[in-house]
DNA sequence: TTCCCGTAGC
DNA sequence: GCTACGGGAA
């Protein structure tokens, strides 16, 4: 008869996890001493730091009670100094707020600082036996592997669906040990690069094996990811001439010339950037010209997405001042300016507000 | 120098 | 739902 995944996967668990001191124990608070440590350290070095930790505070009292120096005393060496901080927080936040009883809730514990969807997973499967998956890196190149799936690690699509096939093939009665089978198995037999798969017990489920893409697995999302920039021009003309400016290096169109500009993270009101250029240029607040705001233009790069907005000023003063940080380019010589491909689209677009 | 990976913070 | 951060490892 042929015995399920689960059960061959907890009992090669059984046989080859190693001896650690947090799996001796399932009391939350060392649990989750020994999740935060594992966070940021390799198992040898983390090992002796729990010790050290749990000896100098043994229990969620003495961790509040402690001043922030006297924790981050313990930690030293360890480094992501932040963690240490938190955890005292956190500390301090459960001998107030719940008793010094650690929250057993997963929507509870995700609430505390420090502890995020990994951490508060773990906790509640190891110490209160609660069918949630954790997912970490070992646990998501195993399952990637076992079932072929190829949405890479660093989106939302890849992470939610292997949390949701964790999720139906977590056992009820065993979470805490299939969890830590899953993420043990990724750190001894399924690992990064090329592992043996000629003594891997779940050879005859892995869907990569038999398609022979084990090690094209997990896939990375090689393209670095898009980021979005919103460029507010300027483009001020009068008496035949525009204000340009050339690009530093170092950017995006380096060298290139462009319109003076404001860039923000955030899509921005256009009549209050307007009047920030304004103020920031010391410009005339009285416009007697024409005054065009363009509509948000995409340009699409490789590896970041512009969305420029043009607000043009038509024979409004010459605003003097500017002269010492933009150039004062004549209209019927601007055919001379390399312009990057936005710009110029802007140009053609309305030929008009150029002459 | 780049990658890693779980969390913070917007 | 996204990016930034952190600091050791590769």
């Amino acid at each position: 008869m042929k015995r399920s995944f689960t059960e061959i996967l907890l009992e090669w668990y059984s046989v080859n996890k190693r001896d650690l001191p947090w799996r001796r124990v399932h009391d939350p608070y060392c649990i989750w001493v020994a999740e935060i440590i594992l966070q940021q350290t390799r198992v040898m070095h983390g090992t002796a730091y729990y010790y050290r930790f749990l000896k100098a505070f043994p229990d969620i009292l003495s961790l509040a009670a402690a001043s922030v120096e006297q924790v981050l005393k313990i930690w030293e060496g360890l480094g992501y100094y932040t963690r240490a901080r938190n955890m005292h927080e956190t500390a301090q936040r459960i001998v107030r707020e719940f008793h010094g009883k650690f929250p057993c809730k997963y929507e509870e514990l995700l609430k505390l600082k420090g502890i995020g969807p990994y951490t508060a997973a773990a906790i509640v499967s190891i110490a209160f036996h609660q069918p949630v998956p954790v997912v970490d890196g070992n646990v998501f190149r195993v399952l990637s592997r076992l079932f072929a799936l190829k949405a890479p690690f660093n989106t939302s699509e890849g992470k939610k669906g292997v949390s949701r096939l964790a999720g139906t093939l977590i056992p009820p009665d065993r979470p805490g040990d299939f969890n830590q089978a899953l993420m043990e198995f990724g750190a001894l037999q399924c690992i990064p690069g090329q592992p043996d798969c000629s003594v891997c017990p779940l050879k005859q489920w892995c869907m990569a094996k038999k398609q022979d893409i084990v090690e094209e697995i997990p896939v990375r999302s090689k393209h670095p990811r898009i980021i979005t920039r919103y460029l507010h021009y300027l483009v001020w003309i009068n008496n035949g001439n525009v204000l340009v400016k050339q690009r530093k290096d170092k950017d995006i169109w380096h060298k290139l010339f462009d319109f003076p500009e404001i860039v923000t993270d955030l899509e921005r009101n256009p009549e209050r950037t307007f009047a920030g250029f304004l103020h920031k240029e010391r410009l005339p607040m009285s416009m007697s010209g024409n005054i065009f705001i363009s509509g948000p233009i995409l340009h699409q790069l490789t590896h970041r997405r512009v969305i420029a907005r043009f607000y043009h000023v038509k024979d409004n003063k010459w605003p003097g001042d500017l002269y010492r940080k933009y150039i004062r380019a004549p209209l019927n010589e601007l055919k001379a300016y390399a312009f990057p491909r936005l710009i110029t689209a802007y140009m053609e677009e309305y030929p008009e507000r150029f002459m």
